[in-house]
DNA sequence: TGGCACGACTATATCGATTTAGTACCGTGC
DNA sequence: GCACGGTACTAAATCGATATAGTCGTGCCA
């Protein structure tokens, strides 16, 4: 094992100039048929790539985005992040992951950090509703910037990728309005903390048509948090019939607040997850929830970051709807799973 | 927003010269008391971080690790990547994270990936025993390389680092044992994928020590195959009374094929799995499993590849054992959480 | 007093790529 | 026969840091 070899050896090898080497390397014109065959080739025989170090010094873009997200915990993001990578793999580019941990201090670090290291653009699942996508827009202005489950007010200029989650939060109300419930929680986080509007928007709007009393229920999305503050709602003179949980994660939160108040989920307290995780089935009872695809929400992610996704809504046309509420960017398609933690009210 | 400031800027306004600023941000010596102040509070002002790639350019380090999974859809994974994190991000370092999904292929794309970022080292939980490891060896021979699970032969000259594999497998042999299991069937990946050697073969020490016979169940590792296999061990003429499995992902394959087959969990067939990932408590029923700290693991793993862990075993001194078989660098204590997923045999 | 070591600091080369500003050559039109 | 334009290619500058090889002044010893 010798030096990697640089382009320099590639160049003498076809017996060219490194400049010609680059270009030809990097597909542009101005090199001859004949000789950019010959460069390539003599590139791969020696197995050369770039030093991305070099590159990026030089060019100030490094090929690489970053990920950070809210709270890796939950197991969704697994599939958000796998369906990236694999995007990312097949175009040479690298996915920088960081969890802030529910935390703004480690979410601002980590924004620093990806700042520092000149990542072309930022994915993320802001922890509250926006200070840090305006932390990345100062850092590198212009820089790409998708956000994820986040429609808070602000950010409009920025690419937002997420569940469906109108139709989310419609499909498990009117699921629920159909077994008969009529006093529905919905967990969300506080508003100060709340990144994902649209979610409680939806639920107020679909409590409304049908003439229910809408019941937030503001609590951190931590699995403590939500335990405790399930477990004091449980408490309350008029418990709930039914919980909304924005994921299956904290759907555990509920199951386990309910086992330890001496509620059986399914019979006493109906809950209704979202993602659909592998364990969903297999927990007691297993979980009713909202379907999502997750690694195609990490492609979509991908796509919208390097540009790939062929056209974007565009400055001019302000497309269909010219609503209240702007469309976000992709909404990912969901669908309900019924299983026996949501039953009919007793 | 102008430009990020460069070490010129923090130069000039300190009125020294580029390198003598460099030595003072770097904490070298030979730079004067007064003057390396002076030099502080300019980068501190002008908020100066320095560019990591030109940085990685001219010392041909990158401050950042690979990390590399073999199967990411394990949440357990999601801990020691947390813990890994949480010790980088103090020492500024970045951590790369990438996922083989159980394809060789993918595992060394990534590693070449890994070799051209020039990342200071490597820890990774090999897809199989140890043709990857040699890849990156090949790449970036000196670099340091963590094996995470994996303790096949030939891993001698790496940092091994991994879950007290031994007595964990111990754990569960014994935990059936008394409760009057004769017949164990032992998850574990086929042999020409089989990283962790160390668990199978405790497997067979334990059987032995206790006159029982060995039943390993050869299976990829991944949730289909598992099912699959499993399905066929429950259909044939004498299924086993219990399964350990190799960790609690591992374990929801053993639920549904026991569903599937009418097998009810507990009762007509117990299963132990590996981690006690948050919802092991939760499954129907809640899962027998040797519980590990993800999190320890994962500062564990980065401690060791940045070298902060104080003493390595050193070259000289074999140590105390001078076995049979190395003991790995570092083994992460497990303990038994008893729940209903065991039972007494029938 | 001359020489030498040492501390504090600077000028310049360097890492490996891309970009900029050319140069050399050839064919074409007048 | 000469200016012009374009193609194919090269030399040198550049990105922002660190490494190397000095310089300069001071104090100490012989």
């Amino acid at each position: 094992m010798t030096q990697r070899p640089k382009i320099k050896d590639v160049a003498r090898r076809a017996g060219v100039s490194p400049t010609l080497a680059s270009f030809a390397l990097n597909g542009r014109e101005g090199v001859g048929e004949e000789t950019r065959q010959r460069i390539l080739a003599a590139a791969a025989e020696l197995g050369y790539r770039a030093n991305p170090y070099a590159r990026a010094l030089r060019t100030g873009s490094s090929n690489s985005f970053g990920l950070l997200i809210r709270n890796l915990s939950n197991p969704i993001f697994l599939d958000v992040i796998a369906g990236a990578q694999e995007a990312a793999v097949s175009s040479e580019t690298t996915i920088l992951i960081a969890d802030a941990d529910y935390s703004f201090e480690r979410e601002r670090q980590h924004i620093e950090r990806f700042a520092a290291h000149h990542v072309d653009g930022l994915a993320i699942a802001p922890v509250g509703p926006g200070e840090s996508v305006d932390l990345w827009r100062d850092l590198r202005p212009g820089a790409p910037t998708v956000v994820l489950y986040a429609t808070a007010p602000g950010l409009d200029d920025v690419i937002r990728v997420g569940p469906d989650a109108r139709r989310a939060v419609r499909l498990a109300v009117d699921h629920l309005y159909e077994l008969g419930h009529r006093d529905i929680a919905f967990l969300t986080a506080p508003r100060e903390l709340m990144a994902d509007h649209d979610r409680l928007d939806e639920f107020e709007l679909a409590c409304a048509d049908l003439g229910l009393p809408p019941r937030p229920v503001f609590t951190p999305l931590n699995l403590a948090a939500v335990m405790e503050r399930v477990t004091a709602l449980l408490d309350s003179p008029t418990p709930p019939t039914a919980v909304i949980t924005n994921s299956d994660y904290t759907a555990h939160g509920v199951y386990l607040a309910a086992r330890e108040r001496g509620f059986t989920v399914g019979r006493d307290l109906s809950v209704v997850g979202h993602d659909d995780l592998p364990t969903a089935e297999l927990l007691d009872p297993p979980l009713t929830t909202i379907r999502m695809d997750g690694r195609a929400l990490g492609r979509a992610l991908f796509d919208r970051l390097s540009g790939a996704d062929a056209d974007r809504a565009g400055d001019g046309d302000p497309g269909d709807g010219a609503g209240r509420t702007e469309p976000v960017d992709h909404a990912e398609p969901v669908e309900l799973v019924v299983r026996r933690s949501t039953g009919p009210v007793r």
